[in-house]
DNA sequence: TTTATTTACGAAACCGTTTTCGTACAAAAC
DNA sequence: GTTTTGTACGAAAACGGTTTCGTAAATAAA
C-alpha cells in the first residue's frame, strides 16, 4: 500500500541501504550473489526507486521536454511518435508543453526548465517568437536544446528541418510548368525563419521564370481559421483572381478548399493548389491535394537522437548542425496533368 | 551558470533557508516587507525551484501522466490539446507516454509510475489490453487514474467516452435507411469495451430492422494498414458484396477509401460508408466522408478536469462515474441523400 | 610471515526543498 | 508588573535516493 522505498529493501534482507542502491545500479562493489538476493526482492515487490530522489542527487532528471505550438497538425503529431520512439529506447521520458502560437507561454515554459526539470529541449518556435534571450538564458544554463521544423537561426546549435526553401522553390516552378501565372502564397509567420525560407524559395522560382514579385500575393495568415478564410476568399474574389496557391502550412490547404469550394472554383482548373502537408488522407481529398510531404517521424527521430546523444557525454556540447530531411513533392490532383 | 538555490537567496538576503522558502510559498509566517524582499530577488535572478526536491519532499509531483496507443489519430492529437488546456491552467505538468497498442508496454509504463513519477494518470487503453492487473497495482498504490474513450470496465473509477453504443447504432439505422443491404462492421479490437459497445449498437441497429447479423461481416482489424487493407480488398471482392460499411475508428475509413478506390466501387452508389472520424478534412474528401465526429478536446479536457479535482483533495477519491460526452452525426457525402 | 592489494560492504554526507518546532521579542490582556 | 498571545524568524529534521570514503576480511605479492 505505502510506498516501498529503499530502506524496506535493506531492512528485508539485512543489508545496508548504499548496498541495496549499489546492487540496483549493478556496481562492480557488490558481489553477485547479494546483487542476486537484491534483484530477487526487488522483482518480487516490484519496487521502482523514486526518480525525483535520483533526479535530485545525481542532478538529471532522465527527461526532455518537448515544446510545440500545437498536436492538432498531423506533422507535430507524427514528429511526437518520432520523439517518442527514441526517448523510449533510451530511458528518457517526455514532457509536453504547447505554447499555442504564444510567444508569452513559450517564455514561460523555458523559464520553469531552468529549474532543471528538463535534461534537454526539444523545440519549435511559435509563430509570435522574435527574439530569442529565453532560449539563450536556458542555454546558457546549460540546458541542451535542439531546434526542429521551426528554428530559430540566430540560436547556434542543432536544427533538423527539412528542405523548405528546396520544396518551395521546386513546388512553385511546378505551379509555373502546369500554366500558373499568378501565384499566392500563403504565409504563417513573417518572422519565422522557416516561414521565410519557403517564402524565398517561392520568390526565387518567380524571378527565375522571370515572373515579378507581386507582395499583394503574399498573404500572412493568423491562427484563427474563420479570419483565415475571409482572408482568402477576398482576396480569391478580386478582379484578377489568382490561379495557383502554395500553401506553407497544412491547415491552410483546408483553409483554400474551403474558399474554393465556396465559391466555385474548380481546382485544378480554376486554380492549381499545393500545400505543405502530412495528411494521410490527402490522397482521398476532392481533388487529391499535391503535397510536399515532410519527413515527421523522421524529423522528430532524429531531433530526439542528436539531444540524447549530446545528453550522454558529460558535458553537453551540441554541433551547430543543420541536418536537413528532405520532403518530397507528390503530385495529384490539385495541380494539372 | 551555476543552478541557482534556496541557500544563495538566504545567503544574500541575510535570511535562513526556511524563511526563503515560506516568503516564497506566500506563508503568513513571513512579514509583508520580507516578502517583497525576497520576491524581488526572485524576480531578478529568475529563480525558480528545483521541482524536484520539492517533489521529493512533498511527495506530489504536479505532474500527470498521459497514457495513450498513438498521437497520429486526430482524436488523441485533440485529447491531447484538452488535457493540456486544463493542465496548464492548473499548473500540472504532463508526461505523455505511447503504447503502440502493446500491452507489455503498457504494462511497463504503469509500473513505472509506481515510483511515485506522477500524482495520477489519465488513459486510453491499448488494444491488446485484457486484463488489468497492472492497472490495479496502481490503483492500490493510491494513484488516481481517470479513463478516457477506450477504457476498461472491471476497473472502479471515472470514465470519460463519447456515446459510443447509441453513435453506432445511428450510423448503422441510417446506413440501412439509405438501403444498405449488407453492412460490414470493421472492428479495431475483439477485448476492447469501446469496440464491444459500438459493435453491439451495430448489432442491436440490425436485429431492430430484422436483419439477421452475419458473423463474417463483422472484420477484426489489425494495426498494420497493408494487411487490413488485403483483408478487406478481399472481403470487397467476394461474391455477394457489402453495399454498406462502418468504420470503427478513422484510419480504417483511409482504408476503406483507397480499397474502394483501387476497385473501382463507387462510394456511395456502390457502397455507403460511416466512420467514426475527427478529420478537419473530413467534407473535403471524394466523396465527403459521413462521420461520427466525436468530442475529443472536449473528452480530453474533462477527463483533466475530473482528475485534477480528485488531486487536489488530500485523499484521492475518485468517483465510480460515467461521463459521457455526445458525438454527433454528420451525414455528407459517402451515404446517400 | 609480512605487506600490499582486492573485494564487499556500511556509515554518513549530500542533493534542494519543505515543514515542524523552538524561541526571541513585541503587543495585548490581566 | 506579570502573564498571555502573536508575530517573524531560524535550526534541524525530514523526503529517498546516490556517492564518497572508510574498513574488515580475504587474497595475492613480497
Amino acid at each position: 500500500m505505502n510506498k516501498l522505498t529503499i530502506k524496506m529493501l535493506a531492512k528485508e534482507l539485512g543489508l545496508s541501504v548504499s548496498t541495496i542502491s549499489k546492487a540496483i545500479r549493478d556496481s562492480h562493489e557488490i558481489s553477485n550473489t547479494t546483487k542476486l538476493r537484491v534483484n530477487e526482492l526487488v522483482e518480487k515487490l516490484n519496487y521502482v526507486p523514486n526518480p525525483y530522489a535520483s533526479s535530485l542527487r545525481r542532478r538529471n532528471s532522465k527527461t526532455i521536454g518537448v515544446v510545440i505550438p500545437e498536436v492538432v497538425d498531423s506533422f507535430f503529431a507524427q514528429a511526437i511518435n518520432g520523439i517518442e520512439s527514441v526517448a523510449q529506447e533510451k530511458g528518457y521520458h517526455v514532457l509536453i508543453y504547447l505554447t499555442h502560437e504564444s510567444f508569452e507561454k513559450e517564455k514561460r515554459i523555458l523559464q520553469d526548465f531552468e529549474s532543471g526539470r528538463v535534461d534537454g529541449v526539444l523545440m519549435s518556435v511559435s509563430r509570435e517568437t522574435n527574439h530569442c534571450s529565453h532560449i539563450e538564458g536556458l542555454m546558457n544554463m546549460g540546458v541542451p536544446l535542439v531546434f526542429f521544423d521551426r528554428v530559430y537561426d540566430a540560436i547556434e546549435t542543432t536544427k533538423v528541418t527539412t528542405n523548405d526553401y528546396e520544396s518551395a522553390y521546386l513546388s512553385t516552378t511546378h505551379l509555373i510548368e502546369k500554366g500558373c501565372k499568378q501565384i499566392l502564397f500563403l504565409s504563417f509567420s513573417t518572422s519565422l525563419s522557416i516561414s521565410n525560407k519557403r517564402l524565398n524559395g517561392y520568390k526565387d522560382a518567380l524571378l527565375k521564370h522571370n515572373f515579378n514579385i507581386v507582395e499583394k500575393n503574399i498573404l500572412a495568415f493568423s491562427n484563427d481559421f474563420r479570419s483565415d478564410y475571409l482572408l482568402l476568399k477576398r482576396k480569391l474574389q478580386s478582379a484578377k483572381r489568382a490561379d495557383g496557391i502554395l500553401a506553407s502550412v497544412e491547415k491552410l490547404a483546408i483553409t483554400v478548399y474551403q474558399a474554393c469550394e465556396d465559391l466555385q472554383l474548380n481546382i485544378p482548373n480554376d486554380i492549381q493548389v499545393i500545400s505543405f502537408s502530412n495528411l494521410d488522407s490527402a490522397s482521398f481529398l476532392n481533388p487529391p491535394l499535391t503535397t510536399i510531404t515532410q519527413p515527421a517521424f523522421e524529423i522528430g527521430k532524429t531531433a530526439a537522437a542528436v539531444l540524447v546523444k549530446a545528453l550522454k557525454k558529460t558535458k553537453y556540447e551540441i554541433q551547430t548542425d543543420e541536418i536537413i530531411v528532405p520532403s518530397t513533392l507528390i503530385i495529384r490532383k490539385s495541380t494539372k496533368v
